[in-house]
RNA sequence: CGCGGGAUGGAGCAGCCAGGUAGCUCGUCAGGCUCAUAACCUGAAGGUCAGAGGUUCAAAUCCUCUUCCCGCAA
């Protein structure tokens, strides 16, 4: 099969290194351009480039895709495969290949179209999510299921560990993809436009926790956004607002406080919320390291929790 | 040089603006109290105040440079 990969995100490299391994082997890797990383804004390839080039696969970086359609072309495919690229691809790009143009997507579609679709399964408290291996078609992932692979999400399930999961599903996604696809005897269910949501990329602004919240919401959404974009509020100490980092894992309490109210309570940082407190246990101040919530309520007296 | 915060006994912080005895909450160690304890009481050890240079009678504090940490932005 002649196989062009298209990927950018860590998620793809187990299935790009599944090709590399047990074949077909891709043709070239499209990959997003180098991005500045970091607070010095160094130049960083992408992962999956580093890996493709020291296989010796040929790499393009185009600022659109479309930008390298005849390049693309000239390799003949019979089959684009795309996963976690981070660009929308339009229709010169779709009909490229000669059998089909598949993506693979973490959740189980049609419920999570875009990009954060591993946190938004944690955030609303799913027992399941997975690997969906479909068609791709104009519209944002909604192209028809060729099939999907499922796991549980455990209950201390953060988006970093669920996004290691996923990412070594995937493979077999999308090998049993390949085999069924070099059959013919791959499905295309329809996806029911009804049941779908789109959740949209995260910013950092977006982890801003909202007190009024019930705790387990709260809760979960600590897990869901640990390590990206994370989790923070704002916090009053001596009249000075200042921006404190949550991370997991935190422990729904039964304390009775009002909705960002803050008590230390035997040593142990707890917030109120909508509905129950939620106990922290690791949090980071502006300007300094991560620190135990101990470790915190020790030097700092924070008022209020905005 | 994108913008900003920070470095003070083992931990987290105050002191700096208006230079003049190293402080707070903990931890550690010793002793006491207690049936007992992460509780309480008493005492002790532990710091070249990130590093270098400068100003000054005197620098954690003011000036200059360096290193390291962190947030934002990407």
């Amino acid at each position: 099969m002649r196989l062009i990969f298209i990927a950018t995100g860590d998620i793809a490299l187990p299935s790009f290194r599944h090709l590399l391994a047990h074949g077909p082997r891709p043709l070239a890797l499209v990959t997003q351009p180098d991005k500045p990383v970091g607070r010095h804004q160094v130049l960083t390839p992408p992962a999956i480039k580093v890996e493709a080039l020291a296989a010796g696969i040929p790499v393009f970086q185009p600022e659109k895709i479309g930008d390298i359609t005849s390049e693309l072309a000239a390799l003949d495919p019979e089959l684009l495969v795309v996963m976690a690229y981070g660009q929308i691809l339009r229709k010169n790009i779709l009909t490229l290949a000669t059998k089909a143009i598949i993506n693979l997507h973490a959740s189980i579609l049609p419920k999570y179209r875009g990009a954060a679709c591993i946190q938004a399964a944690i955030d609303a408290g799913d027992e399941e999510t997975g690997i969906t291996a479909m068609h791709v078609v104009a519209a944002l992932d909604a192209g028809d299921v060729i099939l999907i692979k499922t796991i549980p999400i455990a209950p201390d399930e953060t988006g970093g560990t669920l996004h290691d999961r996923l990412a070594l599903l995937a493979p077999e996604t999308l090998a049993e993809a390949l085999v069924k696809l070099a059959d013919g005897t791959a499905a295309r269910v329809p996806q029911d436009a009804a049941l779908s949501s789109y959740v949209s990329k995260l910013e950092r602004d977006d982890g801003r926790l909202d007190w009024t919240q019930p705790a387990a919401a709260i809760a979960r959404r600590i897990r869901a956004y640990d390590p990206w974009p994370g989790t923070f509020t704002v916090t009053l100490e001596s009249g000075k607002e200042k921006r404190l980092k949550i991370f997991p894992p935190v422990r729904i309490v039964n304390h009775i406080l009002a909705p960002g109210e803050v008590a230390n309570i035997d040593g142990h940082l707890v917030i109120g919320c909508g509905k129950d407190s939620l106990r922290l246990e690791n949090v980071q101040p502006d300007g300094s390291r991560r620190m135990s919530a101990g470790d915190y309520l020790r030097g700092r007296k924070p008022e209020s929790f905005k």
